[in-house]
DNA sequence: GTAAAAATTTAGACTGGTCTAAAAAATAAT
DNA sequence: ATTATTTTTTAGACCAGTCTAAATTTTTAC
């Protein structure tokens, strides 16, 4: 089993490499932990030593198989408790995530499969991430950053990023919650704003808050 | 704040102390942390250093005020988690001990507020024992073990020993379970069995099993 | 009251995870 | 192609928590 801290370092690690797909650099792991490069490095070792990546000097980390599949029950109970926390306890949306943060390494697989029984085997968190079954299916849907399309663009937004509290609340306040229709009506070239409306409602939006929008492709 | 392994540390010495009246000898901590009596007087200094409680060397351990408080909380936390794993997620009793000691840690207070009120507010875990409130108030019931009263005693059972999941698997099948009436018939010398009539059903319980069986006085 | 036994503390070492500073390899610039 | 810059790894150290073995203190036995 893996620990508490290696299994934070595959969920980043499985992040960082679109699902599993491209090699991840020592740098970029370091970013998202908030750590050193030299811990990473020796991280890196024992995650390699475990077969939950595949390791060669100076070229990044490949995640393997068995490594995806740790990460992805982290991200199923990370998931998971977000949706406990919003639906059963009331949480607002903004304040879930770093609650989860802990409570996705709680060890117990019956638990993890009471609860899901219990939300009634929820299909996304409530930021619209999708959360992967008991075998680490995930549906992984087509969409993109709000920012980077053309003028014109009408679609749905499918999730949002949800690491930033004050973002989120945000987020809320304006109405761009996942499932509204959203168009995009024009672009400030100056800073790269937005022209939106969302919900009938017409707004300006900042280019990073336009970069943590997730919409229908 | 204290980590994860000092909240271990403060429950059981809380637990060892009668509720934080009597001293704590630094072999009886090591027993029932599973530890030796050299790690046990490492974290001794470090849990004093921290004023959780005052330590006078060879002569064992007193809890704090603060000391009491943090274990009460922690105290707390696990019996909301069990009775939240019996009540909604419909686990039986034996299989919650292990599950609530992880979620016992997570840290948020408003978390376990919300649990509280999701809850209903109750006032006593799956077992019998009573839930500290948000001040860290608990109710101190008088009871005591089945084990060492005399015949012809009846009463009623407030709660049971929950570490052991074979131990309330067997509670559970004979019907000893908090809330029901228990009548001591008699007593064998030899192995200090009991003759019990609990809810109408006459049997034979062994000593060990009456000593984690507590009993209104 | 001294000796033996038990309990406790100290000394030194180990693991997991982290850091800074220095060395090595890879990439970019000229 | 050599130099300069960036990235990554290594070397050595630290902290939390644990251990074994040895030293110290307290308690028990005679
Ligand atoms: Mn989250
Ligand atoms: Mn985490
Ligand atoms: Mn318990
Ligand atoms: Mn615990």
């Amino acid at each position: 089993m893996p620990s508490f801290t290696e299994e934070n370092y595959l969920k980043a690690i499985y992040h960082l490499s679109g699902s599993g797909s491209q090699a991840v650099l020592t740098n970029e792991i370091a970013e998202v932990m908030h750590t050193k490069a030299a811990s990473v490095t020796d991280m890196i070792k024992k995650l390699s030593a475990k077969n939950f990546i595949s390791y060669e000097k100076y070229y990044g980390v490949k995640i393997t198989k068995q490594g995806k599949s740790e990460a992805l029950m982290v991200i199923r109970k990370h998931r998971l408790w977000e949706t406990f926390l919003v639906e059963k306890l009331r949480f607002n949306w903004d304040e879930v995530h770093e609650i989860a943060e802990q409570l996705e390494h709680i060890q117990s697989a019956v638990l993890i499969q009471k609860l899901d029984e219990f939300l009634g085997f929820p299909t996304t968190d409530p930021h619209g991430e999708p959360i992967p079954d008991k075998h680490g299916k995930i549906a992984v849907p087509l969409r993109q950053p709000l920012h980077g399309l053309a003028a014109g663009y009408t679609g749905t937004i499918e999730a949002v990023h949800d690491s930033d509290s004050n973002l989120l609340k945000y987020l809320n306040r304006i109405g761009a919650v996942p499932g509204k229709t959203i168009k995009l009506i024009g672009k400030e070239e100056y800073d790269e704003s937005l022209e939106v409306e969302v919900d009938g409602k017409r707004l300006t939006i900042s280019k990073t808050v336009a970069e943590n929008i997730l919409v229908t492709a």
